[in-house]
DNA sequence: CTATGATGTGTAGCGTGCTACACAATGCGG
DNA sequence: CCGCATTGTGTAGCACGCTACACATCATAG
């Protein structure tokens, strides 16, 4: 069975986790990765330039556009140029996002325990390890 | 760290092996996706319904209906309809499909090598079982 | 001060995934 | 035989991920 390995398992994962998350953002008109950079965003205050956003959300540069732009759009984030620094564009929350910050919190948290039911703490580790080391193989430069 | 869970390691992992694996295929102008389902028609004998595939590949109809389409655009597959249920939509592997079969499938075990270079067999044996455990916590209805 | 490179942003185009809808073919009960 | 549910397919429209390119702004060397 050389379709159903680790990568598959993987995929499958992750493809039923966006499918849950994003049913239980509905009503907000958000996604998984939206409020992904809401807790970012949060975590650094409420406020970043577009570029580190990228930094700290590992993906790439047009993905963070459009996700900011529709998270603009639906008024979760405004964004202004620096007026000290022309070429950077700032990105802060709302009041509205700042308003389900805690409950996109509780969601995340709510969806991992949801995964992780009936596997004991010390099985969690081990998953985290082992996804860990995995994570830094795919990571490192294929120098041969 | 809520966004820097389980579920962010996987989509992470999800992405990097999309990139890594679409990039060794780009020479056939193939795609992870497609080299799975070429595997999974190989499998099958190198014929099955739409449907078929459909459910085999856990994914959703107009997915692979995007993919089956792609690849017979670039020759990989042809398709007709059976003369018996002629609402049955046929998909059978072309020679060029067959001629890199074995390619693909070294590919895909070079990459699943690569992410587990420097893991124990043992340790392996438990990320698959984990995953396993995770997938289908995932799956369960959540009848509550 | 000006030219050149580095940095940050934006756009185009594609593949893959989804939901929701529409349509064609089959099968089955009345 | 006719109508209606089931089954299989197709299409529309969206979000998100990527690469590749283009452009604007800044910093720095000459």
């Amino acid at each position: 069975m050389p379709v159903k390995g680790i990568g598959y398992f993987i995929k499958t994962i992750d493809d039923k986790l966006k499918v849950r998350a994003d049913a239980a953002l509905k009503e907000h008109n958000l996604t998984l990765a939206q409020s992904r950079v809401l807790m970012l965003l949060d975590e650094r205050g409420g406020q970043a330039t577009q570029k580190e956003l990228e930094d700290l959300f590992d993906v790439s540069h047009p993905t963070v556009v459009g996700i900011v732009s529709r998270m603009e759009q639906n008024g979760y984030v405004e964004t202004w140029l620096d007026p000290k620094v022309q070429r950077s564009k700032m990105v802060r929350l709302t009041p509205k996002a700042r308003a389900i910050d805690a409950e996109m919190s509780a969601m995340i948290r709510e969806q991992e325990e949801s995964m992780l039911r009936g596997l004991t703490g010390e099985q969690i580790g081990q998953l985290e390890r082992l996804l860990d080391a995995v994570c830094r193989n795919l990571t490192e430069e294929t120098i041969t």
